[in-house]
DNA sequence: AAGTCTTCCTGCGAGC
DNA sequence: TGCTCGCAGGAAGACT
């Protein structure tokens, strides 16, 4: 999926054109993505006014002025692309409804945000704006890596007596919420750390030295649009830049790009994810 | 309890 | 050109 920078680019590009806004239609074409939708989606969205949008994790929260938040979760292929609509110097028109479009939001000024999800693992639901903390897929999510809540201290301790691989522990959205298989592989190539080292037997210093990494990897990727592999795109259609960013991510055998080192790049499989790496820079 | 594996889908590129 | 295979940004739930 997208991981938090993408996220957080896709969310500022349909905020401009929805907040404030009615939802003049909410077109819902198939019952479920990963999981069905709730009751009456369609008509719980249609006639709603758009208060504002927010970014939990992964998850994009879209407050309606019916006290109920929308949650959108693309998942591995989900993209959002408006159309109708001016966004920066440029007017998309309204694109030939494609495959894999699940849901259309036709917003009363003529704009269209579609959800289009090839793989079907995202998400939409809609709860109570008052409870949303208490929605089951928001409620054991770690600390926002950009807030004020995750911090050396809070690292540290979390990680402290862990057996897991600093790999996995990294991207437990319990321990801390947004990061992703690109990002974490991009933090420990930063960091110098091998992403099989246990994460509870890490120097204490070398565990700190991730939080400012961690900030800002991912500040860097969200100012550069995101990374656009595969589905990403951005809401107006266009690539983010990152992916030329990537120092390990997806470059198996290429040369490192440390000064003098240039050792080619590993891959290994970590629970079942693809992790990239140095093997003489990350110790 | 904690850590690991499997599974949900479709699409695409590599290799033959 | 057309097949089969492996792999893909997530993460819940079933395992061990």
């Amino acid at each position: 999926m997208p991981e938090l920078p993408e996220v957080e680019t896709v969310k500022a590009g349909i905020a401009p054109v929805m907040t404030g806004q009615l939802i003049a239609k909410a077109e819902v074409n198939r019952p479920d993505l990963r999981w069905p939708f709730p009751e009456n989606m369609a008509d719980r969205l249609t006639g709603r006014r758009v208060l504002g949008l927010r970014r939990r994790s992964k998850y994009i929260l879209v407050d309606l002025d019916s006290a109920e938040t929308l949650l959108i979760h693309l998942g591995m292929s989900g993209r959002i692309l408006v159309s109708g609509a001016a966004q920066g110097a440029f007017y998309h028109p309204h694109p030939a409804p494609a495959k894999h479009d699940h849901v259309v939001l036709h917003m009363d000024g003529g704009a269209r945000i579609t959800f289009n999800d090839a793989r079907r693992f995202g998400a939409m639901d809609l709860m109570p704006t008052a409870a949303q903390d208490d929605h089951w897929l928001i409620r054991d999510l770690g600390p926002e890596p950009l807030g004020n809540a995750f911090d050396e201290t809070y690292l540290v301790a979390r990680l402290k007596g862990r057996n897991t691989p600093i790999k996995s522990a990294l991207l437990d959205q319990r321990i801390v919420a947004g990061l992703g298989n690109i990002y974490v592989c991009e933090v420990l190539f930063r960091a110098g750390i091998d992403p099989r080292r246990k994460a509870g037997q890490i120097a204490a210093r070398r565990v700190a030295s991730l939080v400012p990494l961690i900030r800002d990897v991912l500040h860097e990727a969200i100012a550069a649009g995101g990374s656009s592999l595969r589905d990403y795109r951005q809401s107006d259609g266009e690539l983010g830049y990152f992916q030329h960013g990537f120092q390990v991510y997806d470059r198996e055998g290429a040369p490192c790009v440390t000064p003098d080192c240039a050792r080619p790049i590993s891959r290994i499989v970590q629970s079942g994810r693809s992790s990239f790496f140095c093997a003489q820079c990350q110790r």
